[in-house]
DNA sequence: TCCTCAGTTCTAGAACTATAGAAATGTTGG
DNA sequence: CCAACATTTCTATAGTTCTAGAACTGAGGA
């Protein structure tokens, strides 16, 4: 068994790759870099924004998903590190 | 993205281990094989028998781990297929 | 400054999940 | 067959999560 620390963070990332929107979003980012919050509501039919960012945030949350803010836009992308570790399928 | 196929169990397969009390199940059938339902609640402290049964029906349900029947008692193990493919964290 | 656009937070309801006790099923040994 | 044990199913409940609408914050452009 890995460390305490670690085994959270993969609970949590495995959490939240465990829900298909959550899934998609992380396999369009594995895709296609620094989408944007608005590019990958439109890659997404019918999502709300509120349910977009309350996604995105667990994304984030994990480690998974990094964000970078640039202007008035977010910008984002998979954790390679993070991926490889825990989830490699992302980027296969 | 791979096949819709696929994706579905990726979803099935995060989900299952994005719970800790399942990660620890998964954890544990990697360090050791063929635990069978008792062995493994006794490694788990203090969760109800019928609490352990749902747990194991997600984890096999998503292909992760396989049971084998052995007179009175259920063998459980990682299938090392799926792992290496979705979480081979687990086998590191 | 004012308007617009990007993204977040708040609120709330419907759906889902974790948990366990009790009852049921199935298997083995006596 | 009966008793004991392994595991599942049923039922109920507390807590969590998904979802979206409405209201909000913050940045950039006219």
């Amino acid at each position: 068994m890995g460390d305490h620390q670690t085994d959270q963070q993969a609970v949590k990332v495995y959490k939240a790759l465990g829900e298909p929107t959550r899934l998609k979003i992380a396999l369009l980012l594995s895709k296609e870099s620094d989408l944007c919050f608005t590019a990958i509501g439109e890659k997404l039919e019918s999502v709300a924004g509120s349910t977009l960012s309350h996604h995105l945030k667990q994304l984030t949350d994990s480690g998974l998903i990094d964000s970078r803010k640039s202007g008035s836009y977010i910008h984002y992308n998979v954790n390679r590190e993070v991926a490889e570790k825990f989830a490699p399928y992302l980027m296969a």
